[in-house]
DNA sequence: TCAAAAGTGTTGTATGTACACCCATGG
DNA sequence: CCATGGGTGTACATACAACACTTTTGA
């Protein structure tokens, strides 16, 4: 069955590491572990897994964000390979790094210490093993660039969100402060937010109205040649 | 050696794709070639190649672009991981492309007998095998993207060459005519270039003058947070 | 009543875009 | 001497950046 020419060939291990990325408290986290095997057991480490016979790379990342968050159908995108021979010290294996964007709120907190894993701030992230914080670093930069162009933040925030939220939400993105009148100028002017009736009081007496991303008006845009913009 | 966790883990091949591009009479080539082995033997096909144990990827990728091309030190960067089960029909084979741009008159036109090679217009590359046709449309967005805000277009060109080449460069990686006072004002006053005492006079009796890219210069440039923009 | 966050417009500046004519030269 | 491609500047429109006060309401 298999080719003759293939069979000369080397074969590999193949793993994923995923960016599992949440928003809370106008902070960007990372979903971390404290790897559960040699080598370097115990030390700070991306989420991973082998990727199996029977799965598409996208069903290893599903599989593996599944395990570690207990949440399904995230949003999530290739950063890269990386395949330095020695880059994983017990083995040489090719792991394909993704990112995922979570709605924090569905995380299952339970899971933290199924896995010894915990959310650590974006920006205070230490030493992680391997290439992990290269893979990091690549991964900030896409998300950046991606963020700027595509309507990404939402899937960091729920269904309703207010305004200041999406707002601190890019200045996390960003690490930068973002002017508030043309923020909300720039957003609103774009037409695709929907205005709920509803107020979020949770953070100021007069409370903030609660928006709603609006994909399908988003999509229309698109075909007509329109481009999102933060 | 090999911890034990690894060792209940699948292998899989592992190969990389080659876009190969190279620019002439004012049009973006594509490097492709005839599959030699089954299946799909003498369909139009990528430049592949698969990953050796002694191999990181991208010596696998300056390897089968020396193989094809005959050029070393070429400029190329990740496109991303393609890894469906069915993707590759003869087995499962992971594989990790990228594009390389090369200056198409050190290109050994040797080469395209011995590996039944040829350069094939980018906007009239026909159907490919496997996901090759996907993986195109994916490194041109790619290099559309990047093309932007990287002075990768030089790569493509002689280490001299005239403003009207690299206008009609750019205008073939944007699919799109620019105006010529303003795509001139805006490269000179990016001052990367260094424009030479003599002239092409291949294209016109006028001639029009050399210019050089200056690394350095916008290397300096760019710790100044410049960025680059066309 | 006051502290704390939400909400609202205008103006200047910079950047991008559109546009037409003269120049140099080889044949 | 003329056809061909190379080279040049300005005016207008649009997008971006800076900036300060009023509103609401729970404690």
């Amino acid at each position: 069955m298999t080719p003759l020419f293939y069979k000369e060939q080397e074969k590999f291990y193949v793993s994923v590491d995923c960016l599992i990325l949440g928003f809370k408290n106008d902070k960007l986290y990372l979903l971390i572990s404290k790897r559960k095997f040699e080598p370097l057991k115990g030390q700070d480490s991306l989420m991973g897994g082998f990727v199996r016979a029977e799965e598409s790379l996208s069903e290893t990342v599903s599989r593996v964000v599944f395990e570690y968050t207990g949440i399904q159908d995230v949003f999530m995108e290739q950063v890269g390979a990386y395949g330095e021979i020695g880059r994983d010290t017990g083995e040489r294996v090719v792991s394909l790094a993704y990112y995922a964007l979570i709605d924090i709120q569905y995380f299952d907190e339970q899971l933290c210490k199924v896995h010894d894993a915990r959310w650590q701030e974006l920006d205070k992230v230490g030493d992680l093993i391997f290439d992990h914080n290269q893979i990091l670093n690549d991964t900030i930069e896409i998300l950046r660039n991606k963020a700027a162009t595509k309507p990404l933040g939402f899937n960091l925030l729920p269904e309703k969100f207010t305004l200041p939220q999406l707002q601190s939400l890019y200045e996390a993105i960003y690490q930068t402060p973002l002017d508030k009148r043309n923020f909300r100028k720039k957003i609103l002017e774009m037409d695709i937010l929907e205005k709920q009736e509803d107020k979020d009081k949770s953070s100021s007496k007069r409370g903030a109205f609660y928006y709603k991303f609006n994909k399908e008006k988003y999509d229309l845009l698109l075909q007509k040649g329109y481009f999102f913009s933060l």
